[in-house]
DNA sequence: ATTACTTTGTGTAAAACTTACACACTGTTT
DNA sequence: AAACAGTGTGTAAGTTTTACACAAAGTAAT
């Protein structure tokens, strides 16, 4: 047996220590690589944002006439001569116009069947954006926002896909602050609170949640405080990015 | 536009509430996943182990000319109709002879030219065995096992895709119990201490780490102690599987 | 302009957890 | 019998988490 894509045709080679030894050809990898032993490899984005104190997601109509009334994610091949991620940010931006956001490879699914044109091997991206920031400019195959806990019975695998990319969320909010991305460059505490609700999809107390991001030292008050609410406003903040740089090699999360 | 994987021709078909519409046939689909659109791809396994108080890995060396010097990670091509995970297990098998073992996926890598023989997309996974329980049978390739923290200037992208699995492997034995399958099956408290030690790269409390343990309570004293110790022997104790999997759903990690 | 309403903003005490740290015990070696 | 090496144990101080209530600020209705 042998390893990185074995052959048995070999080339006699001296090795520093004067003795031989035999390796395999370049030639013969090649075509080892390019003949039988490939398949399909496409990318799916499974996009977040945040609209009216509830987590979204995009989804898009399926037009393959198996899934014609299901919702997909968004997703494409992955091009021969193309970075996986390039292909992932090369669909985000054909299908949604935007080019500015936060992308992370999740997990690979590779069952056999999951594609009815054939073996198609997807990694799965997930990306959060600010849903006001960017409207849509494209809205083929019905392209829109979900509700996440609406969400259900997806084509292919992509409910399953859809799952593991939410829970991968949920983890890295807490440890990161990836929210902010959702909110507008000014916010409010409350507002702050609901993003994490809905993300988490549980309840947390007021002054323990403001207390928490407070002694994170990562707001700014920018001195102003929210207009058009029929109660009392609420102070709006923004969130220091640099800080928050200089500050994460001894980051280990956010605990609620 | 279009997605699923696009063609131009398309057929009409009746929707639920009597409209007509176009989908793409199954045929053209399968035509584009099937032509040009395809990779080669593989899986590498970055497979852990503990021995004499150190944290190891399993490495082979390359039979490439390019990297003839080179240690690199156990892989091999994905079949075109295998499952990715059974392919990584597969590999292990052929490689190790093991087929008892945990496996879990990490990342895709990607990069164009990340393997000489052509575009190989690698999904990488990651396992821990025991290395007493498990004498390697087969040592083709001189596969042995190296010190992690000797890891360097692995062959193709291999050095990145094992940092990337270390990372990975440090921050799961914080959220689950994983490396009791680095241990005998009974073991002593040191063994256990080392064992984290070693896998997190620092110095931890004897008297903290004890009480921590015990707190958890998944570990069952079975009334012996260490022979062939020259000193104080410790007791011995065996990891309660069936208790953890029970308290599974309230777990959320080991706070060192 | 007064009142009702809604949400903001704030502090504290109790409980839980984390950390740092020292000494007696048990078996082995000399 | 003494030296050695590592086990086993408790506690006090510091820190973090949790639960919880009331006054203040603006809006809306009268």
């Amino acid at each position: 047996m042998s390893n990185n894509f074995y052959e048995t045709e070999y080339e006699t080679i001296l090795t520093n220590n004067g003795s031989s030894k035999h390796v395999k050809t370049l030639k013969i990898i090649q075509s080892e690589v390019q003949s039988i032993n490939r398949v399909a490899l496409s990318v799916d984005c499974v996009i977040f944002g945040f609209d009216e104190n509830k987590l979204k997601v995009l989804l898009i109509r399926s037009d393959l006439k198996k899934y014609q009334s299901k919702w997909s994610l968004l997703g494409d091949l992955v091009n021969p001569e193309e970075d996986i991620e390039e292909a992932a940010y090369r669909i985000l931006l054909d299908r949604t116009g935007m080019d500015d956001l936060y992308l992370e490879q999740v997990h690979a699914f590779g069952h056999i069947n999951r594609h009815p044109g054939g073996r198609v091997v997807t990694i799965a991206y997930y990306s959060l954006i600010n849903v006001q920031h960017h409207k849509l400019k494209k809205l083929d195959n019905e392209l829109h926002w979900h509700d996440v806990a609406e969400v259900k019975d997806l084509a292919f695998d992509h409910q399953e896909i859809f799952e593991t990319c939410y829970k991968r969320l949920q983890k890295r909010v807490q440890e990161h602050p990836l929210g902010f991305s959702l909110l507008p460059n000014k916010f409010s505490l409350r507002e702050l609170q609901n993003l994490y609700e809905a993300i988490l999809g549980i309840k947390l107390d007021r002054r323990n949640f403001r207390k928490k991001f407070f002694a994170m030292d990562f707001l700014v008050d920018v001195g102003e405080i929210e207009t058009n609410v029929p109660h009392r406003p609420g102070k709006l903040y923004q969130f220091d990015y640099d800080k928050y740089e200089r500050m994460k090699k001894k980051w280990s999360g956010i605990d609620f």
